[in-house]
DNA sequence: TATTGTTATACTCTATAACTATA
DNA sequence: TATAGTTATAGAGTATAACAATA
């Protein structure tokens, strides 16, 4: 008896669950990570594709909403956002400086922050940007049917979530 | 008319589609690539905690489940399968070899190639991180639920399908 | 000529530690 | 002491070019 009670979904005959009907891939299309980065890999392809006159990164864009939707935010803030290292932060926030989309005011209270701001600008690049993605949304939809589509957001969104507040060392004393 | 008639998603009410509840991710939480790829790196934490005991990566986990459904597969037919430039499937390779997993045979007909095969080691490993893949995969389905978990095979790999054939220059004549 | 495995190399992403100036 | 922005750096992952042996 090789297994016990548990989850029971077949491996993959249908040849559209198949990344090559050529070979065997075993258990790996029903390994949820596994199919998550091919996807995620092939999006991303499809995104430069489809970004490719406005030389926007995957990166550079969410950094690009997330600012223009709240405004006068710090880079550790927006960086935490994004969860992306504060560290790493730093030339992502410089470049979209130096393209002239983005602003980095002092801020009166603290002098250590910076608050980031769209310039006038940005805030057109950041339009024609959406614009181009919403594009690109519309790409994916027709690959996939629009209900499926719809249907993924929800679950990914609470797997991207697994996992918070994990690793931590057991200093769990609610004192 | 800032519109067409396109895809009316809303952004993003409901509490459960959000990443963090403090902020406004704008279009961001319906930005498959987006969304697709937060699940991914937590999938990826998730899978190094269950596997920490293994120490084995997401890609040696991978181009196992390749070698043993497919032995004797060449180096570089598993790379493709895998989506990985043979070149970088060297070093793989050879840590799998030198752990004890992986053999490498010459074949008779083509000294050229490497026929890869699991060892009894090999496939012993395999089977016990076959287990605590699976047991994963059932940390994931408590996570968003069983039909949640099912539905998201499918669609996401037609869209790891996406983009196949996409990039070439026009040369498009068939004669 | 083309292909297999390989090396070397560069470029991007990511993670950590440490610095500075402020708080 | 702690925090914001920053630098430096090291480690992965990935992409391209080129080479020797073989086809």
């Amino acid at each position: 008896m090789p297994k016990k009670s548990t989850h029971s979904a077949p491996p993959a005959r249908d040849p559209a669950e198949t990344f090559d009907s050529e070979l065997d891939f075993g258990p790996l299309t029903r390994r949820l990570g596994y199919v998550v980065r091919r996807a995620q890999i092939a999006i991303f392809q499809s995104f430069f594709q489809t970004m490719n006159a406005a030389e926007i990164s995957p990166a550079q864009y969410s950094a690009l909403v997330i600012i223009a939707h709240n405004p006068g935010l710090s880079q550790t803030r927006v960086a935490d956002a994004l969860a992306i290292k504060k560290a790493n932060f730093v030339a992502l926030a410089r470049e979209l400086e130096q393209r002239g989309f983005v602003e980095r005011r002092a801020i009166p209270g603290d002098k250590r922050s910076l608050a980031l701001h769209l310039t006038q600008a940005g805030r057109l690049a950041y339009s024609e940007l959406d614009r181009l993605s919403e594009e690109h949304e519309a790409k994916l939809r027709e690959a996939i049917g629009i209900e499926a589509y719809d249907a993924l957001f929800a679950p990914l969104i609470r797997l991207a979530k697994v996992n918070s507040g994990a690793a931590l060392p057991p200093d769990r004393d609610p004192d």
